[in-house]
DNA sequence: TTATATCATACGACACGTTGTCGGATATTA
DNA sequence: TAATATCCGACAACGTGTCGTATGATATAA
C-alpha cells in the first residue's frame, strides 16, 4: 500500500499553516506542539508523523522559503545590466514580504539572515567576477556591507506604517550605491 | 535587615557568568534554570530570587551593555570632523565584541540588533542634523543603510578565522561610505 | 558582653504543563 | 478479507514556578 499524498500533503499543510499563524503571534520556543496540533484539528501525537519537533517546522519552512527566492532573480540577472541586482533584490522581497518580515523579524530566525545572504552570494559573485571583478577581500566585504544594507533597508520599509513608495525607494537605494552615503548625510 | 550587596551581588554575577557560558553554546530556548544553577553552584530556587526566567537574564545583560555602548562614542563624537563616526563604531564593537559576536550571531537574539540601532540613532541624527543635514525619510533610510551595513560588516569581521587588519577595514568602509559599492563591485 | 528577635539568603518539595514514544484503533486500498 | 496508512490515547520523564522552611548574620536589649 502506497502512501496516499492527497491526505498527507493536506494535513502537512494544515500543521504548516498553523504553526505560521502561531509563529507570527509569538517567538517559536513559546509554541507548543499541542497548540499547533490544536489549531489545526489534530491529535498531538500525530505532529510527530510529520516533524520531528517545532523548530523542524520552521527549518522546512525555510528551505523551501530559500528555493524560491533563487528561482526569482536568476531570470532577472541575466538581462540586467546592473551589477549589483538591485531591482531584483527589491521585487524578490516584495513578492515574499509576509515570510521575510516575520523571519527577518524582531521575534524571527537569527540565523535566517544569514541564510539568505550564504544563498545569494555565489550567484551575485558570479555575475560579478564575469564582468570583471577580482574576487578578494575587498569583494567579499563589499557584498556583506551591500546585502547587510539591502537587507536592513527592505526589513525597515516593510515594517513601516507608512512607506514611501517603490519607486521612491530604488530610487534612493541607487543613489546610495552609485555615490555612498556621505552625499546624503552631509546635506547635499 | 538590609540586603547585603556583598553577597547577593556575587551570587547574581554567578547566575549572569554561568548564563553567559551555556548561551555562548547553546539558544536560549535550550538553557534551562537547573543547567544555569548547577553550574553556579546553587539551588535550582535561588536563580527566582534573581531573575524572572531564563529571558530576564539576557535582557538585563542587553541592558548593560547597551548603556555602555552608548558611553564610549559620546566622547569621541564631539571631537570627530566625519559626520558619520565611522571609527567610532568599530573601536565600540571591538571593545564588546565577546558579547557581539554572540548576541548578532546565529544563536542570538534577533531584537538586540534593532536595539543597538534604537539606541544610537538618536545621538547620530542629533549630530547630523546639527551638520546640516535635512531630517527627512532619506535620511533615516540612510541611517538604516548604513548602520545595518556597518553592523553586518563588522560582525562578519568578527567572525572571519583570518580577519583583514582593523586599518583595513576601516579604509573599506570609508571608501564604501564615500563613493559607495558599485565603484568596488565594477572592479574599478 | 551576651541573649534573643528579626530578617536576608538559600533550599526542598509540590502541582502543573510539555515532550517524545509507545502500542492500538480506525479507515482505506488491493 | 488482509494489509497497511493515518491518526489517536496513554505513559514516563523532564522543566517550570511557587510554596513553606532551615540556616546564618545582624541589630537591639539585658
Amino acid at each position: 500500500m502506497k502512501k496516499n499524498p492527497a491526505i498527507t500533503a493536506q494535513t502537512k499543510q494544515n500543521l504548516n499553516q498553523a504553526f505560521w499563524e502561531l509563529y507570527c503571534m509569538k517567538r517559536i520556543d513559546k509554541i507548543t506542539i499541542k497548540e499547533i496540533t490544536m489549531r489545526a484539528g489534530y491529535n498531538r501525537s500525530t505532529f510527530y508523523e510529520y516533524f520531528s519537533d517545532v523548530y523542524d517546522v520552521l527549518e522546512q519552512l525555510e528551505e523551501r522559503l530559500i528555493a524560491n527566492l533563487q528561482e526569482l532573480p536568476v531570470q532577472q540577472l541575466s538581462s540586467q545590466k546592473d551589477p549589483f541586482p538591485l531591482e531584483a533584490l527589491v521585487s524578490m522581497f516584495s513578492h515574499h514580504s509576509k515570510y521575510l518580515v516575520v523571519l527577518l523579524g524582531d521575534q524571527g530566525d537569527p540565523a535566517f539572515q544569514g541564510k539568505i545572504k550564504a544563498s545569494m552570494k555565489p550567484m551575485i559573485k558570479e555575475i560579478l567576477i564575469a564582468q570583471g571583478a577580482r574576487d578578494d577581500f575587498e569583494l567579499e566585504y563589499t557584498l556583506e556591507y551591500a546585502l547587510s544594507a539591502m537587507i536592513g533597508v527592505l526589513r525597515y520599509w516593510f515594517s513601516q506604517e507608512e512607506p514611501p513608495s517603490i519607486e521612491k525607494l530604488v530610487e534612493l537605494l541607487t543613489e546610495l550605491s552609485d555615490e555612498g552615503i556621505m552625499k546624503k548625510l552631509i546635506g547635499m
